[in-house]
DNA sequence: ATAGAAATATTGTTGAACAATATTGACATT
DNA sequence: AATGTCAATATTGTTCAACAATATTTCTAT
């Protein structure tokens, strides 16, 4: 299952290893990334590894500081306010106009199904991709290899935000039901009200995300 | 007004300089970039250059193949029907939330005005940029960054198609007057109405992208 | 304790090198 | 003439070492 990119340039297998790393978390916000420590750790030359270190500040994990280096991405109120305005206009926008028997239907189903199931469980972080998932399948119906390519770079961007959370219950649980609702009203033909519906759920869930920010920038 | 990027990093820069070749059509659809030849002509070594073409990759307007190097994207009805999706997708969303007031309604009636003015000339270039700047004043309302740098990226794969259009009066001047009404329909207030007058805009601009390139395709 | 200067480390960019892969061209076979 | 084979050549993929330019740290004098 761990596609590790068989054949890839190598630029293109480092982006994609760094960006785990981002988004598991293991890097933090603000965190210098040294040239050499980096070309050390995976035994790449430091070529390869500025070439992989481009790719990631384009899609805004990273950020690039003339002459100092590029670190971690901090994510900043501004850009949630920004990720969130994004989301509304694609999840709302490929809700809106989505086809009744379109196959990525099945797939949110799927997804509420698994959130439900993780959920039951008590694990969060299942509960979590679960999410994760929907929202992907989401945007599949729009048909659009490149709305599917930027909502990824948003998404993942997005999970560096979670990193500060330390709270996923609360962040994810509540929306569950939200997104069966929301399932109904595509499976029954109903996409304005889906539309609706999502919107209401990503200011909430923008809410709750500003809300964390804050409190995590009280404390530090 | 030529912005160089000083002080950017030398791969942004050089980027930059590949891009405007690009979408000024000074290189064809298709065509091999040897590292040699360009590392060569711009006076820089392999590996900056080679940073700058995954960079143009990673923005859909160089296609990369494992040892064989780079090419020119080649477009095809496929894209053009993905990039219009993108447009309807963003463009129709942010007239539907558009708020009266927005600075970036006036961008919209200087470029609709620049627009008549060049018609008249009949500077069909200048309405072509006119045009590409009332597009852009439209994502503008959206008020999100993100956003903006996406709609760039399309606009460049977009103008990539122009090259192979001979026709540049047929195929942006009929649309001066559908941007005035656009614009008008803003200014007083009826996004919903903008939204749809857009929508049918972009369909039929689509329509004519789509013929246009069938035309092309037949005399190669 | 602080300002400034010297020493050190890091990034920015280059050029050369070499392995791996692709393209070309010569040659033989049908 | 068309096709297939194999060596010769060119190109990409990646690394390494070097050095200039810029930051950061350390040291020193006040």
């Amino acid at each position: 299952m761990t596609d590790d990119g068989e054949g890839l340039p190598l630029a293109d297998r480092l982006a994609r290893r760094i960006r785990t790393l981002l988004i598991s978390g293991e890097l933090s916000p603000g965190q210098r990334l040294s040239e050499a420590a980096f070309s050390d750790r995976f035994d790449v030359s430091r070529n390869s590894l500025r070439e992989a270190f481009r790719l990631l500040t384009k899609d805004g994990l990273l950020r690039h500081e003339a002459n100092r280096g590029v670190f971690v991405a901090v994510p900043s109120m501004a850009s949630i306010i920004d990720i969130y305005r994004v989301r509304r206009m694609l999840e709302c926008g490929s809700l809106r106009q989505a086809w009744q028997q379109h196959p990525a239907i099945r797939a949110m189903r799927a997804a509420v199904e698994m959130a439900r199931e993780r959920r039951a469980e008590g694990d969060w972080i299942g509960v979590g991709s679960a999410n994760m998932m929907f929202h992907t399948a989401v945007i599949d119906l729009s048909d659009s290899a490149r709305l599917n390519e930027f909502y990824e770079r948003i998404s993942a961007e997005l999970r560096l935000c979670f990193g500060l959370l330390n709270d996923p219950e609360h962040l994810h649980s509540p929306f569950v039901d939200m997104n069966d609702a929301i399932t109904t009203l595509v499976e029954t033909n109903r996409p304005q009200e889906a539309a609706a519906q999502m919107e209401t759920y990503l200011n909430l869930a923008e809410r709750t995300m500003l809300k964390a920010l804050e409190r995590a920038s009280e404390l530090a």
